[in-house]
DNA sequence: CTCTAGAATGTTATAATATAACAATTAAAA
DNA sequence: TTTTAATTGTTATATTATAACATTCTAGAG
C-alpha cells in the first residue's frame, strides 16, 4: 500500500474507530501504518525495529499491546504459521481471513472464498461445533513464483 | 488413545516406517507414544517433561528432532495456533489435517471434510496457487462444552 | 567380521517470540 | 476539578525454537 492509499485507509479507519469508541492513538496508528505499508507480513520484533526513534526503542509490550488492539478492531490479522501480522483491507465488516502465503517470495494474499466459508459452516453444523476463530493459512507457491 | 490402541497403532507405524526405510528409534517412539496417549495436544516442552528420566532430562533439540521426524513421516500434526502437536490417526495415507480445536476443554478433533478439500482445490485453481501446506485450524467450542 | 560413512543423539549456548507485574502518565467522565 | 479508567513505560522473565559442534550408533561395503 502506497502513501496515498495509506492516507485514505487511515482516514477510513479513524472513522471506524471513532464509531466504536475505540482510540486509535498515535502509537497504534504508527504500528498500523508500518503494517499497511509493508508488502510482507511483519513480526512483532520487526515492528519494534520500525518504531525505533533516534534515541530509544520501545519495549516488546508496547508493540504487543498495539497489535492486540488492532486485532480486536479487525484492522490486522495474525498469521499463526509465520508469527507475523498483515493488514486487513476490509476492516469495515469484521471477518476472519483466508490467506494464501507464498513460501517462495513471502507475499500474502487475503482471499474471500465463499465456497470455503460455506464448507466451514457445514463443518460447524455436522459437528455441532461453534466456530469462533478459523485459522485458514494456505502455504504454497504463488502463480508468479511458479514460472 | 488407551494402551491397547497404542500398541496396535505402534505396530502399524513400525511397518509403515520400515517400508519407507525410516528408523523409528526408541526416542522417536517414546515421543510418538506420549503424543498418542495424550487426550490433549502437547507442546515440545511438555513432551520434554514426559521424557524426563530419574536422573536426566533431555535437551530441547532432542524433542524437536523427534518431532521433525514424526511430522515428516506424517505420524503427527503440528497445530500452529497452539504451538502443540497431536497424533495422526490415519498415517497410512499422507494428508494435511483439518482440526476442530475447543478453546474451552482443549480437545482437538481431526476432521476430513471433503467439501472443504474441494474448496481448497478451487482456490488453488482460481488463483493459480500451488498449495503445499494448508493450515486449517478451527477454534471454537465443541458440542459438549456448549451445554 | 571389520571398517567406514552417514544417521542419530548429546550438549551447550543462544535466538526468537511473548507475557507478567507494577509504576507512571494521560484522557475522559463525573 | 477531581477521580476514574485507559494507556503507556519499564523491568524482568517465560515460552518456543534453533545453531553449532561433539559423540555415539548403525547399516552396509568390502
Amino acid at each position: 500500500m502506497n502513501q496515498k492509499e495509506l492516507t485514505q485507509h487511515l482516514k477510513q479507519v479513524k472513522t471506524l474507530c471513532a464509531s466504536q469508541g475505540a482510540r486509535l492513538t498515535p502509537q497504534r496508528e504508527q504500528v498500523l501504518s508500518l503494517i499497511m505499508r509493508s508488502k510482507k507480513p511483519l513480526t512483532a520484533y520487526e515492528l519494534l525495529e520500525g518504531m525505533r526513534q533516534e534515541d530509544k526503542t520501545p519495549a516488546p509490550p508496547t508493540v504487543y499491546r498495539a497489535l492486540e488492539f488492532l486485532q480486536e478492531q479487525g484492522l490486522i490479522h495474525k498469521l499463526e504459521s509465520l508469527h507475523a501480522f498483515v493488514g486487513c483491507n476490509h476492516p469495515e465488516h469484521p471477518h476472519a481471513g483466508q490467506f494464501l502465503i507464498c513460501t517462495d517470495c513471502g507475499e500474502v494474499n487475503e482471499v474471500c472464498n465463499h465456497e470455503l466459508d460455506e464448507s466451514l459452516n457445514a463443518v460447524e453444523k455436522n459437528q455441532g461445533f461453534r466456530l469462533q476463530r478459523p485459522v485458514i493459512e494456505l502455504l504454497g507457491r504463488c502463480a508468479s513464483c511458479q514460472k
